[in-house]
DNA sequence: CTATTTTCAGAACATACGTTTTATGTTAAT
DNA sequence: ATTAACATAAAACGTATGTTCTGAAAATAG
């Protein structure tokens, strides 16, 4: 399947429809589209409104105030819960990829995973990473779980956080605890031995905020 | 401070409020709860949608149609992601709060949590169980996570379920292996040992399909 | 180029929907 | 019993909002 080219325009309702819906829980009316993508008339969002929708991209109740529902890509109606992106896998061994704090706007290709809102109202912008392997089991992660992450480079003792290790070159996610000079990363689990290192070597790169897991 | 109790019709109009936005992505108008409510005028629900105003249970959007935000404890307007309800807390030794599965439409004094419109769509009714204390934590769950269940009475080998072991009276978390007359209650952690019993006194409750651990 | 389709304009229309008005019944305190 | 606050009712009003009609401009194809 091609991903036709759409005209600007076209391109401009689309994505206001999905921002007014986010920022204000219900859909603009066709007038509250006109003014914001500064349109003549409403005939011509109607126009344009129907194409999206014979292209799959929303649906229309009939004669229903703010009766536009947005679709996603399985062509089913998003809720206007926030979404967070995925911007990566995390593993041992296998660094982070750039995480660019000022990517805001263009919303690239990454997956996506809604959140509560209390948890965005909560922390403010926040990313995701998808665990690969086993490797965070001690700390009660297990592999395809997803993690989120408030970025920030500082964290309370007994906060879950994403540590890079430099000297090792490695990113974990452990409880975190300052002591004196050193650092002690602690595993969930009890039954484990916590990791010492050199306050240094240790680099935090946010913390984790919560951790969804999908079975089935 | 002490929640006043509603009136009935006013009990009514709010949860039809959620309901209708959870499944139709937008708020209903004055009408559609004149209908749902089965009130006689528009000016009755228009009455009443100003003392849940006051109250601080929603927001009027003034002259705006479809206008009502509806609002958490906090004051802040809710998502229309699907909400599901906690029913009780799962712990070893502590049983399940009697799970009766038809009390759909009054919506209980249950906290909810939200969940990612996939999830609802791919497994329909859903609730879930919040677990006290660390007995699970051998199935990488910890205390004070959630565990969203799809309710059923069987399940497939593999899938992690609310087992109710009828002799112990008790209801753990584990993964499920049918293995000819007695089941196998697996530890999702290799290291620990699995539960054998016989398939007489296991009764399975759900699948779990999600889990969610909130930090910080 | 002409022919055809797509897109845009302006205006008017029809109704969905929030709001107001006036009146009546119901409960609770004095 | 009187009063005041609370709740319901029916009808009408005004506008917010989806829709349609007619026509023309702009883009695209042959």
């Amino acid at each position: 399947m091609v991903t036709r080219k759409m005209p600007p325009r076209r391109q401009h309702i689309l994505s206001f429809l999905q921002d007014f819906y986010s920022e204000n829980g219900i859909p603009p009316t066709v007038r509250d589209i006109q003014r914001a993508c500064d349109i003549s008339s409403t005939s011509v969002v109607d126009y344009n409104l129907e194409k999206l929708r014979e292209a799959g991209y929303i649906n229309r109740r009939q004669d229903v105030a703010r009766g536009i529902e947005i679709l996603d890509q399985e062509g089913e109606p998003i809720s206007n819960a926030p979404r967070v992106h995925i911007v990566g896998a995390i593993a041992a061994g296998i660094p982070i990829p750039a995480l660019s704090t000022e990517d805001a706007g263009s919303s690239q290709e990454f997956d996506t995973v809604e959140v509560s809102p209390d948890l965005q109202r909560q922390h403010g912008q926040l990313f995701a990473l998808r665990v690969k392997g086993t490797s965070m089991i001690d700390a009660l992660i297990d592999d395809g779980d997803v993690v989120i992450i408030k970025p920030g480079r500082d964290a309370n003792n007994g906060e879950m956080v994403v540590a890079w290790l430099k000297q090792e070159e490695e990113a974990t996610l452990k409880k975190f605890y300052y002591e004196g000079r050193q650092v002690r990363l602690q595993p969930a689990n009890s039954t484990m031995d916590p990791i010492y290192c050199s306050a240094d070597n240790v680099e935090v790169r946010g913390k984790v905020v919560s951790v969804i897991r999908n079975l089935g």
